[in-house]
RNA sequence: CGGGGCGUAGCGCAGCCUGGUAGCGCACCAGACUGGGGGUCUGGGGGUCGCAGGUUCAAAUCCUGUCGCCCCGACCA
């Protein structure tokens, strides 16, 4: 008897060791694994197509925004990132640095062959900046070619001292948007606008509610003139980055050299912008909506939208049940949802019922479908969703289901926003004095100093007087920072822990 | 890079203190039973115990070094 068996498929459970679960969760839904590479890791193909649907998304909201995508290469000259001060101090201590160009045998280990040094290193890329600065230099002749409005997909490098899949890794995919503009204003106007995309994007695609704002100086992009950022409350109540969006100024164009002649023939520099998501998303979806039971994927941006599990245990009726499946699948796949077609899969592989079952749950699949001769009989479909518990099961006649599988979908979608909304609302906290503060991001007392910390804090919300100094204090005392400072209006005040005049109030949490 | 923990079969672990030549659960393979469910029974395959030295008649076990992984911290998308 395997009666011990765990009441929740993922162990342990967010509550019991929030760090281990995450880990758990992406391994039993199958998102990605470790590589033998240090900090690297294999995306698998369940995690990899979420990753493909996103790109998808958002590669149309970026064309609907006027942008076109091109690729430019993976090495940047050591040079190029000199060029920009602030630029440098902030990347020069996680490059990857080629240095030479050839192998040879030596003692019998391969080794750099010292006759191959390269004149000039090369850093693997940890952002594009520079060498899309470089080439948009020489691009940019006159007002007319802007702006210019370039995208690209890629893989970039951050040499990170501690990683985890998904949140940190070493390499990365994402898109990095660049783009010049003759006026501040309209680099302004473009860096928002990005913003707004990927706020969109979170809300409607990834059911995830995230805060837009802009970042203090301390946490600002390494020669940005300003950062703005959507942050997301992940299940531990601490904060993620999910995206950015940089006003950079004049400042890339001057060390890049990209100046054209405006309508009055006054030579000057171009205004340029950045802005970039990664498969970080893919981080910040699992913490946001898996539970005990492992992944759960907000049916958008699903692989699959519903999968068919034949329940075939008489050898005669096997064939009869496939065949019926296989016409529903084909039906529900001429269904829409979110703009295309239903994605539907019949899972006829020889594995036991449950087990199949409980692979779909942990892989977070929206709809499961239960089919057998009983459900045959009746026309009818077995439904369970992945955001109801897993016994949870009801049965509905197949023409009814397949009329409203893609509002079923969007129900499912519209639950998942709900609960992560009320969810932030109920973890973020309006503070005014520092005692409570200080209270709010401690952690209860535990026996055991190595066992993992127990969930607590959230958001909190407080004047702030931009103190730099006092930024730093709070970080180093609760390992809490400004996450950053709400777009739009707020009623003025006083910060409560320097009594500083304070336009409104910002953000506060931990954050990964 | 600082503090802690851990590397034994695909996965999860025991064995290590008190050296004697490797075991358990799950998974996998075969057969039977079962049949709306993460089954039952029987039989079976699979590991030079992270790596490299050292001590010893003998090392998974003791010693030294090294590599890797995880947690906490610093740094960061």
């Amino acid at each position: 008897m395997s009666s011990a068996k765990a009441a929740t498929a993922i162990v342990p459970t967010r509550a019991d060791d929030y760090a281990e679960w995450y880990q758990q969760v992406v391994k039993h839904a199958d998102l990605a694994e470790t590589s033998p590479v240090r900090g690297c890791m294999v995306i698998k193909p369940w995690g990899y197509a979420l990753w493909e649907n996103m790109q998808r998304v958002l590669d149309g909201m970026f064309k609907d925004t006027g942008h076109v995508n091109a690729y430019f290469p993976l090495f940047i000259p050591l040079s190029f990132l000199e060029k920009e001060a602030a630029h440098v101090d902030g990347f020069a201590k996680e490059c990857a640095v080629v240095t030479h160009h050839r192998l040879v045998t030596k003692d019998g280990k391969l080794v750099p062959d010292p006759a191959s040094k390269l004149e000039e290193p090369l850093v693997v890329r940890p952002t594009s900046e520079t060498i899309i600065g470089e080439m948009f230099a020489k691009w940019v002749q006159s007002y007319r070619d802007l702006p210019l409005l370039i995208n690209q997909w890629a893989n970039v490098v951050r040499w990170e001292m501690r990683t985890r899949l998904f949140l940190r890794t070493a390499e990365f995919l994402w898109q990095e948007g660049h783009t010049a503009h003759a006026t501040a204003e309209e680099a302004v106007e473009e860096t928002m606008k990005m913003l707004a995309v990927y706020a969109d994007f979170a809300e409607n695609w990834m059911a995830t509610p995230v805060i837009q704002g802009e970042k203090t100086a301390g946490e600002r992009f390494p020669g940005a003139v300003q950062t703005f950022c959507i942050e997301a409350m992940m299940q531990d109540r601490k904060a993620l980055q999910a995206g950015t969006s940089h006003f950079l100024g004049q400042n890339f164009a001057k060390a890049s050299g990209i100046q054209f002649l405006d309508d009055k023939g006054v030579l000057g520099h171009a205004w340029t912008t950045s802005w970039g998501v990664s498969t970080r998303l893919v981080g910040s979806m699992i913490m946001t909506h898996a539970d005990d039971d492992g992944m759960v994927v907000p049916p958008r941006l699903a692989p699959t939208h519903v999968v068919i599990l034949p329940v075939t245990h008489k050898a005669e009726d096997r064939d009869r049940v496939l065949a019926y499946c296989k016409a529903l699948r084909d039906e529900l796949r001429q269904q829409v949802f979110a703009g295309q077609t239903l994605r539907v899969e019949v899972d006829d592989r020889d594995l036991r019922g449950g087990d199949k079952v409980w692979q779909w749950i942990k892989k977070g699949v929206p709809v499961r479908l239960e089919i057998g001769p009983r459900d045959m009989d009746k026309d009818a479909v077995f439904i369970g969703r992945r955001d109801k518990a897993p016994k949870d099961k009801q049965s509905m006649g197949r023409a009814e289901f397949v009329a409203t599988a893609a509002a079923m979908l969007q129900g499912i979608q519209d639950a998942m926003l709900a609960k992560a909304k009320a969810f932030q609302a109920e973890h973020t906290r309006t503070i005014d004095t520092k005692d409570e503060f200080y209270a709010y991001f401690t952690a209860p007392a535990q026996a055991d100093a190595n066992a993992p910390t127990p969930i607590h804090g959230g958001f909190a919300l407080t004047h702030f007087g931009g103190d730099v100094a006092l930024e730093k204090q709070i970080k180093d005392d609760l390992g809490v920072t400004v996450r950053c400072i709400p777009l739009g209006d707020g009623e003025p005040g006083t910060c409560p822990f320097t009594g500083q005049p304070s336009p409104k109030r910002v953000v506060w949490a931990k954050a990964y």
